[in-house]
DNA sequence: AGTAGTTTCTACGGGCCGTAGAAGACTTCC
DNA sequence: GGAAGTCTTCTACGGCCCGTAGAAACTACT
C-alpha cells in the first residue's frame, strides 16, 4: 500500500532523524548534506522536495502545519512504527499466519531471539 | 525489491495453491474460475498470463521446466517462506532493530503471542 | 509440408516517481 | 499600500513498472 520510491524514502529519513518539523527549504539542505550510507547527496530543487512532500503527505504518511507561513513538515510515525506495521501488512496477506511466523521466526538471528523472549515475557 | 503487481499476485496465489507445476493455460483457466476473497475472475489472453509469468521469472519468484513442451511453471518459495521473507525485508531496512520488533510485537494479537512464545521456546 | 498449439517479441496505455518551471499567494519592508 | 522577496500550488514531462494482448516465430503431429 504505503511503497515509497527512492527520493521519498531519503525526505522521509531526513524527517525521522529529528523530533521536530522541519520546512521544505531545510529538508532540501540536509538532504544536499546527507552525502554517504546509502543513498546519494542530491542537490534539488526546493519546489522537488515539495512535490515529494505532497505526496508523502496524501500517503498518509507526513503530516504539515499549515499555520505557520513557511509550512513545516514531520512524520506521522516514527521510523519504528512505521517499520513494524510494515512487518504486518505483509503477515496480514497470510492465510497461514502460524506457518509465517514460524518461518519468521526461523530465520532469525540467535540475539533477536532472546530479545522477543524479553518482550514476549512480560505481559 | 520484489514488488507485486495485481495480476501478478493472482499468479502467485495460484502457483502457491498446488504443490505440482502448471502450465499457462492451467493458470489462465484458474484464474477465470477463481472468483471471489479479493482478486475478481480475470478472464485473460493465455500470452498475458506468459508475459506475466516471464517478469516473475525474472524477479526470481517463479521458475520453469523448458524441457517439457507446455512449460511448466512453479513458485519457488512457498508462500509463508515469501511472506517470511517480506517481512525480514522490512525488518532490515530498519536501523534500530530491537525497537522495531518491540512495536511488533505489542501489536500482534494474544494469540500469536503465545504462538510465538512457543515458537521461541523449542530451540 | 500444413496445421494446431506454444512461446517469444513487441507494444501500448495508465499509474507512480523524480524532477522542476511557471504561476499564484503571502509577507515584509519602505 | 505597493514592490520585492519568499513560499506554495499547478502543471508537466520522461522513465519505469504493470496489465494487456496481437503478431511473429517456433515445435510437433499427421
Amino acid at each position: 500500500m504505503a511503497s515509497l520510491g527512492e527520493l521519498e524514502r531519503s525526505v522521509m529519513d531526513q524527517l525521522w532523524s529529528t523530533t521536530d518539523a522541519s520546512t521544505a527549504n531545510e529538508l532540501r539542505d540536509r538532504l544536499a548534506q546527507s552525502e554517504g550510507q546509502g543513498h546519494e547527496a542530491k542537490d534539488l530543487a526546493v519546489t522537488t522536495v515539495l512535490t515529494v512532500l505532497s505526496r508523502l503527505e496524501k500517503k498518509g504518511l507526513v503530516e504539515r502545519e499549515r499555520g505557520t507561513r513557511p509550512h513545516r513538515y514531520r512524520a506521522i510515525s516514527t521510523r519504528e512504527d512505521h517499520t513494524a506495521r510494515l512487518m504486518h501488512e505483509a503477515l496480514g496477506t497470510a492465510t497461514d499466519r502460524e506457518a509465517v511466523l514460524a518461518r519468521f521466526i526461523g530465520s532469525v538471528s540467535e540475539a533477536e531471539a532472546a530479545t522477543l523472549r524479553r518482550l514476549l515475557a512480560r505481559g
